[in-house]
DNA sequence: CGCCACGTTGAATTCTCTCAACACTAGTGG
DNA sequence: CCACTAGTGTTGAGAGAATTCAACGTGGCG
């Protein structure tokens, strides 16, 4: 089950892009490649000592962290070739990361990341890239919640999704969402029963269609514009209308 | 105006704890220390190259993150002892990061922290320990944003600062907040009408006292009570809820 | 002294949540 | 093979929290 990383597709995306393949060999004999996460299950979870980051290599995953009263917060999604762990840089985890669905991860234990960051060179710098890029992911999640409508949130999580599938050279119009509505909901700071609604909004604007967890997006530029808050003022009338017409259609019934 | 490390207050809590002498020496030579910013300068902008991180030595700062549309987001607050630039750490930074005080920092150049972290032990898991801190601080303004009301972030908000005062041996009752409401309102995710009214009710349930930017915490086990979402009736109920529905939420993960 | 940024307060509106019921799907066991 | 259940998702109606809009204080500073 270990496959190597010259072979990995996603080479260029959780490695640094020029490496020589003696480089990538010394990269490989201090890594853990092929590790197996059953749905559900937890890499690592909150107070864990820290042992090394992880790249995914496919499935995805969910990062929460919980309060003392027993509520969680997802705090991010991950997708292959992106590398987590960082939370519990520096001793012990703050997160749980839970796989959504069967996954591959490959392993960097923290003596080889040392090891690999003094030795190889280029290994330093995508550390570093990827810790800013998870910073960054973590402020534009902020942004996100503290000042968008809840269409907007939904809009932007989907254009995100979307993006992250394109640059891993999937199409970015037609994907399956990992996780449960309730999932999204809680990681964009909502009831589930909104996100429920607003795709079922954006269904009959005919901007994204829904299957299940499947996912088609019609109208990209649509999807742009309302991101950006230029939302439809009608939004709410349509939605009314909408629930009017389904009580005839009930009261028919 | 160059300060030393060794007699710098914050030492212990920007550098690594158990550093020789002769090791503060080599990093004071890698290192530039007293660093003036005025009230409302930025001591990077979005865009623009990173060129090293930077310690807080007095006053504090903000970082900003703006989006398509003109609008800002605070990400972070940063106080002294606090390390700062972490969002460009691939190359250029994300993140506006202005002072909101006259203010002194440290600066670490790109080239001298990585001579610090392959030289002065303790250096680079320190820098580990501060990115994960950074991290953690994210997580937990999601959580704060996403799951909690607008009296329970505010107070969440105070004892934050509160900590972080009492962390570098001032007074966790007694302090003076540096930023504007509208700054506080804008992190928070809410509007600053919001921020104002509900320090009201603070007041009238003799919590704290504010005048101004000075705060007075009264009643600090009240203030906890209420972080935890064991505010009013309503709210208690409402905490109850959404804790249940995260438990489901748990519970199939 | 008057200006301007900052802060407070009130009233009405609106968005989102909560509560509650129901629909759909997949998996289980009779 | 089909009922049955549990998990997941959808929809409706009412309630409530927080926003918006607007007017009004207040303090620092030229």
């Amino acid at each position: 089950m270990s496959l190597s990383c010259d072979a990995c597709a996603l080479s260029g995306i959780c490695l640094p892009s020029n490496l020589s393949v003696a480089e990538i060999t010394v990269l490989e004999a201090n890594i853990h490649t092929g590790v197996k996460i059953n749905k559900g299950d937890a890499i690592y979870t909150a107070g864990e000592r820290f042992t090394g980051l992880y790249a995914v290599k496919s499935g995805s995953f969910k990062s929460v962290i919980a309060t003392s009263q027993g509520d969680e917060q997802i705090v991010g999604f991950h997708m292959p070739g992106e590398l987590l762990g960082f939370d519990g840089f520096d001793s012990s985890h703050a997160n749980t990361t839970v796989a959504l669905e069967t996954a591959m991860v490959c392993k960097v234990p923290e003596d080889s990341l040392e090891f690999l960051c003094n030795n190889v060179k280029g290994v330093s710098t995508h550390v570093h890239k990827m810790v800013a890029s998870d910073v960054r992911a973590h402020n534009s999640a902020l942004l996100l919640i503290a000042q968008k409508t809840a269409e907007e949130r939904i809009v932007c999580f989907l254009k995100n999704v979307s993006d992250r599938f394109k640059k891993r050279g999937f199409s970015g119009s037609d994907f399956s969402l990992s996780m449960p509505r309730g999932d999204i909901a809680n990681f964009l700071g909502m009831a589930p029963e909104t996100v429920s609604r607003l795709f079922a909004r954006l269904e009959d604007e005919e901007i994204v269609r829904f299957n299940r967890r499947e996912v088609h997006i019609i109208n990209e530029a649509e999807m742009s514009n309302r991101a950006c808050g230029h939302g439809n003022a009608l939004a709410n009338k349509a939605q009314a209308n909408r629930a009017q017409a389904n009580k005839a259609l009930a009261a028919n019934a």
